[in-house]
RNA sequence: GGGUCUGUAGCUCAGUUGGUUAGAGCGCUUGCUCGACACGCAAGAGGUCAGUGGUUCGAAUCCACUCAGACCCACCA
């Protein structure tokens, strides 16, 4: 009887042994080829951590593993991305409170504090996971590093042209009150009515039918637009229209791109609804009228309605067009919002002054990068393609908001010039007061103010490539370890972690910023739902290690391919809690047998039939499962080392070789295979279940390979000069054949497995040297082949 | 409207460049404590490979269309 496995007990033992040992930290010296891993830095503002984080970073670091096995020197940071609006949200949600109503320091100084809490919540779990991170290099995306690094990239792309300021209808957030990006947005769709409101051709007093979803915008309505191939309309074309309620004239005008059969063929075109307006506003060279203040309420140009918010003033103005009849009808219609991503309420167009990285003009290189990279799976790729293809605004990154990495800018009051702090002095805060940038360089005057708004988080994030190759001070290491090997990431953010990334490694150094992307799926409840702290469908995965094991659990997370979802299966998890079991064991049966001598070398030459089956099997399994992993496919390497551990070794061929092993002189021959095939199933578990292969390791092996863990030994290679003879295959195949036929007899006459009988019939012609062998393993006292 | 992915046993999924009788795990049935393991072992039942048409000597696999599901993008006055 074994003792048993206890998973709690030695995977902490393992976790401070690979802490203690440094096992896991990265060699700078190291004459191995690097291998470098742009680690997501998780926004720490997740308060809850469940599975769909366990596997994502497992998947990630199934490959890592088997690249520190396979001879590389592997660099594997972390990151924890601490700045920014989800870091801003996530403190005012859990406070209930908001940036205006608590000082900028206060505030930000209460983000510090729940971002330094959130780290260590996830390092503790990557910990109890097993994750090989090496901890001693570690960067978060709000310390000084990162903000030199952000600050460097805006002076660059300042320098190069690619960073400009703009007085631009942009989106944005009246929640957050903010400027946002392109990608910040998301579809949310909804229902609303489409209201047919009249307005009034000045000249002829023909009445004209305008159908909105946003009657709130009226008063900001500067011309009404129409088809010029409408005939309905034709002699309103250069006339002037009346606007309903707030009675003040805006020109009729024609324009092929209005959409004759859209509600009535007439537009109306307002400062801002949409992109199209904005487009026509710029086009047609048409005068504003702001009526939205940044806080989403309206000013005085709506008149009685200034003050209100858009939902309210749509409702009041609603009322008051239909109690002057102005309102012909209303038609309930569903259609598409675009809302802020961290806050869901629908973002509005306000012109402002923001900082602007110009995208659209390099979108042919913006798509060539996409070539340049090996994209796992590739049909990913596609996103990032279509994305590239549909971008329509330049990436905003300024944010009015408080926690953040600060521009590097300054502003004469007096000759507007940007100025710019010298480089070495990054990182800087413009809103603190400070001594080196007092004087205009270009008119001399004192009157300077700083840039009070802070970066988009992106603008950091997208230059992790770059700040953990920046961790070292040495410019050869730094050159080894950009653009790094591997990104690792999830679907849903490819439109702005990897594309920002792709955009600033491009201007910056003309090059892409990794070589590989692996992209993940999510992690899903056991229905197929998306995991939300709302819905509480998720088990806390401390308390899936705390029952099964990390390796148990790590054991479930290759059970997607790249790109797909996953969902929770316990039934999963508890077929790597068996597999650990049944390692153990398996393990625990071959040492009783080596007893502590050295059977690592194989005799060639005095090979049986099965070993030569078994290792030639072995040989098999380690070329498919090494060009899986090559592939990013540990799904596909998990099931062929599962196939060949639990059936061609366990149920096969330790069977076959217990009565050599069993006999008065035991065979050495049949150990010496044992050690080779348990070594090289252990090693190529070892990136999917780390704790019990090094404890199975260190049992036996680590005296004889001489290495302090199973993680910094060579991965397994094919036996070299196995001659397996096909004949002699063949002659095997038909071997087991019969032992079926066996134990198939044995089952149907409900007679036990040890229970030897004395006479077994077959019609399987197999050589007589192999009748000794079915008897043995069989146990049979004659076969007799007829 | 454009695009991507998916549809194989009751469930979760494998099925390599088209090639005999379509596989695994879980679940189910019948047995088995055989000197690693009952968290195990052996045997068994269970599939019109979403549908239709086509290419081919041969299709789960290739092509077209249809249906169903998931997701991305765009439009939306």
């Amino acid at each position: 009887m074994v003792e048993k496995y206890n998973t709690n007990e030695r995977e902490s033992h393992w976790r401070e042994y690979w802490q203690e040992n440094e096992i896991y930290k990265f060699n700078p010296q190291s004459a191995k080829p690097f291998y470098s891993v742009d680690t997501p830095p998780p926004y720490v503002s997740a308060d809850h951590l469940h599975i769909g984080h366990i596997m994502s970073y497992s998947q990630a670091e199934f490959i890592v593993r088997y690249k520190r096995m396979s001879g590389f020197e592997v660099f594997y940071p972390m990151g924890f991305d601490d700045n920014g609006l989800p870091t801003e949200r996530f403190v005012e949600k859990k406070y209930n409170i908001n940036k205006n109503k608590i000082s900028r320091p206060d505030f930000i100084k209460k983000c510090l504090e729940e971002t330094k809490i959130g780290s260590q919540t996830y390092r503790k779990l990557w910990e109890l996971l097993g994750i090989s991170v090496d901890w001693s290099k570690i960067y978060s995306t709000i310390n000084n590093h990162s903000q030199k690094i952000s600050q460097w990239s805006f002076i660059d792309l300042y320098n190069k042209g690619k960073m400009i300021r703009k007085d631009e209808p942009t989106f944005w957030c009246t929640t957050c009150q903010t400027a946002l990006a392109q990608a910040d947005l998301e579809d949310k769709e909804e229902k609303s009515f489409l209201n047919y409101i009249n307005f009034k051709a000045v000249d002829s007093g023909k009445d004209l039918l305008i159908a909105t979803t946003r009657p709130e915008l009226i008063p900001a309505c500067v011309a009404l637009f129409l088809n010029q191939n409408d005939h309905r309309y034709s002699d309103l074309i250069g006339q002037k229209a009346m606007i309903p309620f707030f009675n003040y004239e805006v020109p009729i005008i024609a324009d092929e791109s209005v959409d004759i059969d859209f509600g009535t063929g007439l537009m109306m075109v307002c400062s801002w609804g949409d992109s199209e307006d904005i487009k026509k506003v710029k086009e047609f060279n048409l005068p504003i009228r702001t009526i939205l203040n940044m806080d989403g309420k309206l000013n005085s140009l709506a008149g009685e309605f200034a003050g209100q918010d858009l939902l309210l003033a749509r409702k009041n103005i609603l009322t008051k067009l239909k109690e002057q009849n102005y309102l012909q009808k209303q038609e309930p219609i569903r259609h598409v919002l675009k809302i802020h991503e961290r806050c869901g309420i629908p973002v509005e167009i306000i012109k402002t002054k923001q900082w602007f990285i110009k995208v659209l003009e390099d979108k042919d290189d913006l798509l060539a990068q996409a070539e340049k990279m090996n994209w796992y799976p590739l049909f990913m790729k596609q996103r990032y393609i279509d994305w590239v293809k549909t971008l329509k605004w330049d990436w905003c990154i300024s944010r009015q908001r408080y926690y953040g990495v600060p521009f590097p800018v300054w502003y004469c009051q007096d000759c507007g010039e940007v100025i710019l702090p010298d480089v070495s002095d990054l990182p800087v805060d413009p809103t603190m007061p400070q001594s080196k940038i007092n004087t205009c360089p270009k008119c001399d005057s004192k009157n300077i103010t700083g840039e009070k708004d802070v970066m988009d988080t992106w603008m950091t994030s997208s230059m992790t490539p770059l700040i953990v190759s920046r961790l070292f001070e040495n410019k050869v290491i730094q050159e080894k370890l950009y653009p790094s090997s591997l990104r690792p990431q999830a679907f849903e953010i490819i439109r702005t972690w990897l594309f920002y990334t792709v955009v600033k490694s491009l201007y910056h150094f003309n090059n892409v910023p990794f070589f590989d992307i692996m992209i993940s799926g999510h992690g899903h409840d056991e229905k197929g739902q998306k995991i939300s702290k709302r819905l509480g469908n998720y088990v806390p995965p401390e308390q899936i290690v705390d029952q099964y094991g990390a390796d148990a659990l790590r054991y479930w997370a290759t059970g997607a391919n790249l790109g797909e979802n996953l969902k929770y299966n316990e039934n999963e998890v508890k077929k790597g809690k068996r597999t650990i079991t049944k390692l153990y064991n398996a393990a625990a049966f071959c040492f009783s047998h080596f007893k502590d001598q050295d059977y690592s070398h194989l005799d060639l030459e005095n090979l049986s039939s099965e070993d030569k089956w078994i290792l030639n099997q072995l040989n098999e399994t380690i070329e498919k499962v090494t060009t899986h992993f090559d592939s990013y496919q540990y799904a596909k390497a998990k099931n062929e080392i599962d196939d060949f551990f639990w059936s061609t070794f366990c149920d096969n061929y330790l069977e076959f070789v217990k009565y050599r092993l069993y006999q008065e002189e035991p065979d050495q021959i049949a150990k010496q295979v044992l050690y080779q095939i348990l070594l090289a199933i252990i090693k190529m578990y070892a990136p999917i279940m780390p704790y019990i292969t090094e404890e199975i390791y260190h049992l036996y092996f680590d005296k004889l390979e001489k290495e302090k863990s199973i993680h910094l030994s060579a991965w397994p290679k094919p036996i070299a000069d196995l001659i397996v003879d096909s004949k002699e295959s063949e002659e095997f195949e038909k071997v087991i054949a019969i032992i079926g036929e066996i134990r198939k007899y044995k089952s149907e006459k409900q007679l036990s497995l040890g229970k030897v009988i004395p006479e077994f019939s077959t019609k399987i012609k197999v050589k007589p040297e192999y009748i000794e062998f079915i008897e043995a393993v069989a146990k049979v006292e004659k076969v007799v082949i007829y």
